[in-house]
DNA sequence: GTCCGGGATTTTTTT
DNA sequence: AATCCCGGAC
């Protein structure tokens, strides 16, 4: 029996359109209707209702408010995007918005990606002109159109996590800092937290200065040279990408202008995971709220004001998983003192879990202090009993899970595709993996080592980005000795040296290598012959050889293809299949964007977290294809990844004091609250079915690891009914038995 | 002695 | 992926 109301396939969501305002009749509804002509009729024909269709009170509401700013505050499974969605729908067939003036921003691209379709499935093509997109992708477009404008390069880089940290080794080494006391991974994460905090160099140093200690006095050092170097790249990282926006917005009245004009309805979803940066950023935009004249200086008649832009925020401060990021719920829980006219809406009840599993939801999350009490409820039953299983070992734990899944496609025809396995860090997917494979099940894994984070593909986008960008000297230094080609660090300092005597570039450096103080003879000749091949590859580009061809030609001359097929490394045809990829997704990427250019390419590239669209994952284990597309395939991915998603059946693994929650959150409160609503995350991702489970051992890195249960019950108290017993051996004592009897010996 | 390359070791979560 | 250590080439 299917529990609560099923997410409505799109051609019976596609209702709609028939109560229009008459304001819509009048002009756009004739377009509207006409849309891809997929209106409003249900399998037999007749008519079915309208947009509202579906929708509780609470939900209409939502949909339907008009004015002021609307705060969201939804559970759970509460058909939040759902209700975003219709809202955008409802906007443009009603005729309240037209298409250009509406900007929704979501938390992932696959999101915008699905919300987009949606949204065209309910009142056709004439959606497209909305911008639909994750903050940072919003923001590489206003930064790209009004590059000329701030006076930047618009085909600029975009570092992501692993460049940056890349730069921020060179910064550090280069003020010879101990990388024992002030690893350069820790400074990267608090030059991070205070761009989130909009706090730009020369600010920090002024406070730094004037009552810092030593430590704040090093970082001011280390975050301007760090982004002196950023800025010498012509390169943004992430957090410059949101940042840099809102100087813009606020240095450059006009553009600011711009885009509150254009913008006239913004929504964002996820609003608990947004950061101080962002916050500011919605707040230019919307361009409110507007400020009460203050001592009473009227300047009401200076000139007539833009209006603020309707917002609407969505969030769940629950489920507010990213502070370590930056991500504070402060937004979301001061919304109304941020919009003194706002108005809330909350949703709170569930139409995806069963009773069961909202109740193991509820319990988890109670635990955490200071919080506004919700509880979520659903009109379904109970539903099946949440199963809790101890395991000996990893690999135990990872028997469990395949063998349940077998057992319940064979006994409740449960799909493969309809199960999802969580895990708190990508390291654990690897035993899970290894049973799945044995058995012959067919899985994917979503994130991990995603195909543009691959070495090869990395260094590959980084011959296009040196191509494309001179400047960019993290991919420069990158691919300098990739593949080998007897430029070694030593002469890499050497080059890099010049670079900073003569306050030149490291690529323009590179090209008199020979002037290096201390450098060695062969590796002149190597650097000779590696600024010979940049040259050519160049003078290609010039020509206007295909972005195809042109990858090709940086695999072959660069001998970087040669090297992989020469190696015995098995690895390593792999990666040359991966590059064979790359070709295809360049190729495609020129069919589908004609005048596209190669910054285009890279910046598409930067971006994307579109899982579903990338060509590696499904690592199809034996199975046939055709079973594999009636059945679907296993998800494996992290808690954090599963935000937003949903699975008839989950499995939380490794739910053990130290592993989840994590090691590093164990010390603070905070850390421990955070890592409860990761719980709270995961659990309520599933429908149907949830399973918890741990292991008694663990290897990490071939040692074994006893994790350690101080309280015995574990790090929160289950308050929910546990199957005693089923699966396919006798469940272990779960969750009193103290499990785990020593302490974590470290490693 | 200098420098490069390969191996071992160790990884929270991610736009 | 980034670092450190050691063997081999010059």
């Amino acid at each position: 029996m299917s529990s609560g109301r099923q997410r409505l396939p799109l051609n019976q969501e596609a209702q709609l359109i028939e109560e229009r305002t008459p304001k819509a009749a009048a002009r756009g509804s004739q377009d509207l209707a006409a849309g891809d002509g997929r209106i409003t009729t249900d399998e037999d024909g007749s008519p079915t209702g309208h947009l509202l269709d579906g929708l509780n009170p609470q939900q209409r509401e939502a949909v339907l408010h008009r004015g002021s700013p609307l705060l969201i505050v939804a559970g759970a499974g509460s058909g939040k995007t759902r209700v975003l969605t219709h809202r955008i729908a409802h906007l443009l067939a009603s005729g309240d918005a037209h298409p250009g003036q509406i900007l929704a921003i979501t938390f992932t691209n696959k999101a915008a990606a699905e919300m987009r379709e949606r949204v065209a499935a309910l009142v056709g093509p004439r959606a497209g002109r909305m911008w639909v997109s994750t903050f940072h992708s919003a923001c590489v477009r206003i930064l790209r159109y009004e590059a000329s404008t701030i006076g930047i390069r618009s085909g600029f880089s975009i570092y992501d996590a692993t460049d940056s940290r890349r730069l921020m080794t060179l910064v550090c080494r280069e003020l010879d800092l101990d990388p024992k006391r002030h690893p350069p991974r820790a400074m990267a994460a608090k030059v991070s937290n205070l761009k989130n905090e909009l706090i730009d160099p020369d600010t920090f140093a002024t406070t730094a200065a004037r009552s810092g200690t030593e430590a704040e006095g090093l970082l001011a050092q280390v975050y301007a040279d760090y982004q002196a170097r950023l800025a010498a790249a012509q390169a943004f990282d992430f957090d410059d990408l949101i940042m840099t926006t809102v100087n813009v917005l606020q240095v450059f009245p006009q553009v600011a202008a711009k885009y509150r004009q254009r913008f006239r309805r913004i929504l964002v979803d996820e609003y608990q995971d947004t950061n101080h940066a962002q916050y500011v950023l919605i707040r230019e935009l919307v361009g409110g709220p507007a400020a009460e004249p203050a001592d009473g200086r009227a300047d009401a008649a200076a000139e007539p004001e833009l209006p603020m832009a309707e917002l609407t925020v969505v969030g769940d401060a629950d489920q507010s998983i990213y502070a370590f990021r930056g991500a504070t719920i402060r937004n979301i829980v001061q919304f109304e003192a941020d919009y003194p006219h706002a108005h809330t809406v909350a949703l709170e009840q569930n139409y995806r879990s069963t009773q069961r599993i909202l109740t193991a939801a509820n319990a988890i999350i109670s635990h955490n202090p200071d919080r506004v009490p919700k509880n979520l409820w659903t009109g379904s039953g109970d539903g099946a009993k949440i199963v809790g299983y101890t395991a000996d070992s990893e690999h135990d734990e990872a028997s469990f899970v395949v063998n349940e899944i077998a057992d319940l496609h064979a006994r409740h025809d449960v799909r493969h595709g309809d199960v999802a396995v969580f895990y708190r860090t990508n390291a654990q997917s690897r035993a899970i993996e290894d049973v799945l494979v044995r058995a012959g099940v067919a899985y994917r894994v979503v994130g991990g080592t995603r195909f543009y984070e691959r070495r090869e593909i990395k260094d590959a986008l980084a011959y296009l980005r040196v191509l494309d960008n001179p400047d960019d000297t993290v991919s420069l230094r990158r691919i300098l000795n990739m593949p080998k080609r007897g430029i070694g660090d030593r002469a890499e300092a050497c080059v890099a040296a010049l670079a900073q005597r003569d306050g030149i570039s490291f690529a323009a450096a590179l090209e008199r290598a020979g002037d290096a103080p201390g450098i060695g003879a062969r590796a002149v000749n190597a650097i000779g012959a590696f600024t010979a091949l940049l040259a050519e590859l160049r003078s290609l580009l010039a020509d206007g050889v295909g972005l195809g061809q042109l990858i090709v030609a940086i695999l072959d001359c660069s001998g970087y293809a040669a090297m992989l097929r020469d190696s015995r490394d098995p690895q390593d045809e792999t990666r040359l299949e991966n590059l064979e990829e790359l070709i295809a997704v360049a190729g495609e990427f020129e069919t589908q964007t004609p005048d596209g250019t190669l910054s285009d390419f890279l910046t598409d590239v930067s971006l994307v977290a579109d899982a579903d669209d990338l060509p590696d994952e499904a690592v199809a284990a034996g199975q046939a294809e055709l079973e594999r597309t009636e059945d679907g395939v296993v998800t494996l991915m992290t808690l954090h990844t599963a935000k937003g998603l949903e699975f008839d059946v989950v499995f939380m693994t490794g739910m053990e004091e130290g592993v989840f929650p994590h090691q590093r959150s164990l010390g603070s409160q905070k850390d421990l609250a955070e890592e409860r609503r990761l719980a709270y995350v995961g659990v309520t991702r599933a429908r149907q079915r949830l399973y918890l489970s741990r292991a008694v051992t663990r290897s990490v890195f071939g040692s074994q690891c006893r994790p350690r249960s101080s309280t015995g019950a574990g790090w929160w108290t289950p308050g929910w009914p546990i199957r005693t017993t089923g699966g396919h051996r006798p469940p272990r004592r779960w969750p009193a038995g103290p499990g785990c009897a020593r302490p974590a010996t470290g490693r």
